[in-house]
DNA sequence: AGCACGCCGACT
DNA sequence: GTCGGCGTGCTC
């Protein structure tokens, strides 16, 4: 038998099969092994077995060992090897990677084994009690609990009667003594806290709507509060029932515990939670437990796409419009992508899900290719939270220079009167600069693209990220001729300082990447602030997400308009999921909620459409301007980025790419909507300098997607990393 | 990724 | 003459 071997080694000058006599070891497709390679020792993967090679048998070493007793990836999972290293030209090795938990590789995986007294059953309770003194008193004590439970982790009994005892014991032959494997099991104070539950009349429709439909895909179209979650969870429970695993996936993890405390609650030990919060033995332990068939359902951030599960029963993708369900690195997958890969290799359904639909999704639903699912009500008929809109020019206007609306003071007033907390949201993102007008709002344009411009301070320039145009400073408003023109961008701090200068009562907490450097630490403000230690939670993004906050009856939306600036072709979406979800903050209870929403631009169409909480509008008015301006879903945007340590060489593999697929462009000019090279808005970053090749092409054309790829990548050297990016959401 | 093989400059 | 620089190429 020959074994074909992936070496575990990412580079694509290795990345072929390489052939090695299996001997007598019990090799299988999907197994870990060792092999020779060269003068060293290395790990690899079997991805299929074979009678015979083409190569000369002396060439052929043998496998050395075979590291775990199971083929660690499943026939699936080695098929969707050979999709992910096809579709995002990765090596076969680096796609192997992510199915493995990465403690697993190079040894590091510690099976925690503990020790256990066993009651020796050959002996019976009453003899075994004769053998013992009866001055021995706590070897009696001990001897009975143990006649009682059977087993006892060793640490415990030595603990309670202390080690003499345990060996006396021993010594008699009244007990054994044997190492298990355990699993180290997160979360586990969560078990068993399930309460039962009673659907309601939209979410059995949910329900038999996914299970009826023909559709691979069911996107939940559900405001927040509707009850998604029961949903997902009644689809889990039968799912299981039916013998068949499911697979949820839900945004960053560690900012939504409450999702794995549901699961765990309801399925106890059957549910395995993968993220990267988990100490290493966590996660190699979670992994072996869906691995060995011991956990059917896997919840985790994206990774848990790959989830080392068999007979797949459903995939559910909750928050689907999240940025974190597309990978940063490489490889650049998609879970989505993923998740209908395995739907179809498992036949089985994905169920996405959101408040506020991704664009892309929300049009596949509407053209039919998806079933759509709406449930428009809050359960319990609770109303949404009241929109109170600010307009910040006329508080200017008015001599109110502070970062507070009239409004919004008045509010923060009676609402710590009345004992209840509110949130300050500071709409703040990434570290590009927009310029905006304090007098009118008007905010700089490229006249091209339709995104804003970039403040860039070097050149004093304003710059378009997209088309790569630079434009001089503005010295004055174009529309209405005022010289006060603002860079955009306020840190919490600052908010904090007036906050407490307005109130000098109240308790303020203050969330942001300066203050909470660590997740434990975004998990910990939360929560704190979830059992009222703070009665007003200033922050950016992470206080949008995830928690219940059964006080908050308020919430402050500091430059709502803000985010519709970024130069970044999805901001108008970004921004309406971002004001709808933190809206959804407020009110949870008891109490109606208020949201006071500041804004420069008081008539802007995504401003409105949120405060109306009118998404079927905002998805209109979005989707028109896409196919206007020929953006995704109607284009696909391809940024190819090239970087180096010395800029020469950045620029020489930047032309040889750029000439590479100036040939490809000009054979199919009808296919590229855009197409470009540029330096990067910021050249230069982590000390190397970056140059990029940006074009937009016509969607689903699968050929040239891949054509790109390939031409780009075949101009790699070892002076310059080349990455391609899909659709990139920040073009710095 | 590593490591050997291989062809040109300054050393005991 | 030899030690050693790291450029090129191979690993079943």
């Amino acid at each position: 038998m020959i074994a074909e071997v992936i070496v575990d080694i990412t580079n694509s000058e290795v990345d072929k099969v390489f052939d090695y006599k299996v001997g007598n070891l019990n090799v299988e497709a999907g197994s870990r092994v060792s092999v020779p390679f060269g003068n060293r020792k290395i790990e690899g993967l079997v991805i299929s077995l074979k009678e015979k090679s083409e190569l000369s048998d002396s060439k052929i070493k043998e496998v050395a060992e075979v590291l775990d007793d199971f083929p660690a990836l499943t026939n699936e999972c080695l098929s969707l090897v050979n999709y992910i290293s096809d579709k995002y030209k990765v090596s076969k090795a680096a796609a192997i990677r992510l199915f493995l938990p990465a403690e697993m590789r190079r040894g590091r995986v510690s099976e925690k084994q503990v020790e256990f007294v066993l009651f020796n059953e050959d002996i019976a309770f009453e003899d075994g009690l004769k053998l013992i003194k009866a001055s021995a008193k706590k070897q009696i004590a001990a001897y009975f609990e143990l006649n009682d439970r059977k087993k006892l982790r060793a640490a415990k009994l030595r603990a309670d009667y202390g080690n003499s005892a345990v060996k006396g014991l021993l010594d008699k032959g009244l007990v054994n003594i044997s190492k298990v494997r355990v699993c180290r099991l997160p979360y586990s104070e969560m078990l068993s806290q399930n309460k039962n539950v009673n659907l309601m009349p939209a979410q059995e429709r949910a329900i038999s709507s996914v299970n009826d439909t023909d559709k691979t895909v069911t996107l939940l179209h559900g405001v927040t509060g509707s009850g998604k979650t029961e949903v997902y969870l009644e689809l889990i429970k039968q799912v299981i029932q039916s013998g068949k695993t499911a697979i949820m996936l839900v945004p960053e993890i560690s900012l939504t515990p409450q999702m794995f405390k549901q699961l765990r609650g309801r399925f106890n030990e059957l549910c395995a939670i993968i993220h990267s919060g988990l100490s290493a033995g966590e996660r190699f332990d979670e992994w072996w437990r869906l691995r060995s068939g011991e956990a059917k359902i896997a919840i985790g951030a994206r990774s848990a796409v790959f989830a080392p599960l068999e007979n797949v029963g459903i995939i559910i993708i909750d928050e689907e419009h999240d940025g974190s369900y597309e990978s940063e690195s490489t490889p650049r997958y998609s879970t989505m992508d993923i998740a209908l890969q395995r739907a179809i290799h498992n036949d089985c359904k994905v169920v996405i899900g959101s408040a506020t639909p991704s664009v892309e999704s929300y049009m596949l639903a509407k053209k039919g290719e998806y079933n759509l699912i709406k449930m428009p009500e809050r359960i319990n008929k609770r109303p949404l939270p009241e929109v109170i809109v600010a307009d910040m020019r006329q508080e200017i206007r008015r001599g109110n220079n502070s970062f507070f609306s009239s409004a919004l003071k008045e509010e923060l007033q009676s609402t710590l009167q009345s004992g209840n907390q509110a949130i300050i949201f500071l709409n703040r993102r990434g570290f590009s600069q927009q310029v905006m007008c304090r007098e009118c709002g008007y905010v700089a344009k490229c006249t091209t693209c339709d995104v804003s411009l970039n403040y860039h301070r070097a050149g004093d320039m304003l710059k378009c990220h997209y088309c790569g145009t630079n434009y001089k400073m503005l010295t004055a408003c174009p529309e209405c001729g005022s010289v006060h023109l603002n860079l955009i961008g306020t840190g919490t701090q600052k908010i904090v300082d007036e906050l407490i200068k307005l109130f000098p009562n109240a308790r303020i907490a203050r969330m942001d990447n300066d203050t909470t450097r660590n997740k434990e630490g975004h998990y910990k403000i939360l929560q704190a602030f979830a059992s009222h230690n703070a009665d007003i939670l200033v922050g950016t993004q992470m206080i949008a997400k995830g928690h219940d906050f059964p006080h908050v009856t308020l919430v402050g939306i500091l430059d709502a308009d803000m985010s519709l600036y970024f130069s970044d072709y999805r901001s108008s979406e970004r921004t309406f999921q971002l004001l709808t979800q933190v809206a959804g903050r407020s009110g949870r209870a008891d109490d109606k909620g208020k949201v006071v929403l500041q804004t420069y631009s008081p008539s802007n169409p995504v401003l409105r459409y949120a405060m109306n909480y009118d998404y079927e509008g905002f998805f209109e008015r979005e989707i028109a301007l896409r196919k206007a301006t020929d953006f995704p879903p109607f284009a696909l945007i391809i940024r190819i980025m090239i970087e180096a340590t010395e800029e020469q060489d950045a620029v020489d593999t930047l032309k040889e790419v750029f000439f590479a697929l100036k040939e490809v462009h000009e054979n199919e000019r009808q296919q590229f909507l855009f197409f470009n090279k540029m330096k990067s808005p910021i050249k230069r970053l982590k000390n190397k300098f970056r140059y990029q090749v940006l074009m937009r092409i016509k969607p689903n054309n699968e050929e040239l997607r891949k054509r790109i790829y390939e031409v780009a990548l075949a101009c790699k050297n070892d002076k310059s990393i080349i990455t391609i990016e899909e659709n990139p959401s920040n073009l710095s």
